[in-house]
DNA sequence: TTCTTACGCTTAATTCTTTAAGTGTAAAGC
DNA sequence: GCTTTACACTTAAAGAATTAAGCGTAAGAA
């Protein structure tokens, strides 16, 4: 069924979508120039068009302009990309994920905690959470 | 200094690369014939010199054939996948990627074991290394 | 009304990735 | 010697990802 991971433009875009909720394409724009990026508002604007197609985004029309939101969960979207890295780089391992990601950058202290707290709740059974 | 991560396919061949260890054109392509992809030779041997061209392996000549040889290492790589990952899709928080990771797939016993152990090692100490 | 502006839409150029068809060469076999 | 074969190299086609120019339209300003 759904199957398309977005690109690296388009994880962008949507991680606008995610942190603001609802925006215009301005919007999105003025968001993307204020992390530094060079685009055209009318790329911008193609982006969500096509992202538009593959169901990525929705919109409703507001007076002339569109307002767009995220169609797809930032939760689900990024057990897609983990689960894909996952396969194609260490042969289905999670623990060698995590091990890379130690060796690229050491967990800060907060982290540690975290992900203790998160073997713990593994631990314990398997729960829903959020 | 070293930047570009390999794509897909290139990935795909250094896997076979890392497993095997040295290597021709021939024995790569009927690896990855055994994996089930359906390439011909030619291209097999076409992406092994693109990757040559960018450093990602190097070979020596045995005979008329050349043996090809991972220039980057399977560690390396991995830390800068995962480091890309983390990057753009989870605001750089390691955590949240383990907590993906598990989402995507619940980790088996032996998996929450070994990073049980990560994690000690971690809270050990900060020291060495790099 | 006429001009300007803010938008979405169409189109296409550019670059990267993936793929394979052809070509040339030298060695191995007959 | 000639033919076959096993390679590497050249070329380029096809598709996806990224980017922006240019057009049309309608709302609001003058």
């Amino acid at each position: 069924m759904s199957e398309n991971l977005p690109t690296d433009r388009e994880l962008q875009i949507l991680g606008v979508l995610w942190a603001r909720g609802e925006s215009t394409v301005r919007e999105v724009y003025e968001e993307l120039r204020r992390q530094g990026e060079g685009l055209a508002q009318n790329t911008v604007q193609a982006f969500l068009r096509l992202m538009h197609e593959k169901q990525l985004v929705t919109y409703r029309q507001q007076g002339r302009a569109f307002v767009y939101r995220a169609a797809v969960a930032q939760k689900r979207t990024r057990g897609q990309l983990v689960a894909s890295l996952v396969q194609r780089a260490f042969d289905g391992a999670v623990d060698a994920l995590v091990q890379s990601a130690f060796d690229a950058k050491a967990p800060s202290e907060e982290e540690l905690q975290r992900l203790e707290e998160l073997l713990r709740q593994h631990r314990a059974g398997k729960k829903k959470s959020r």
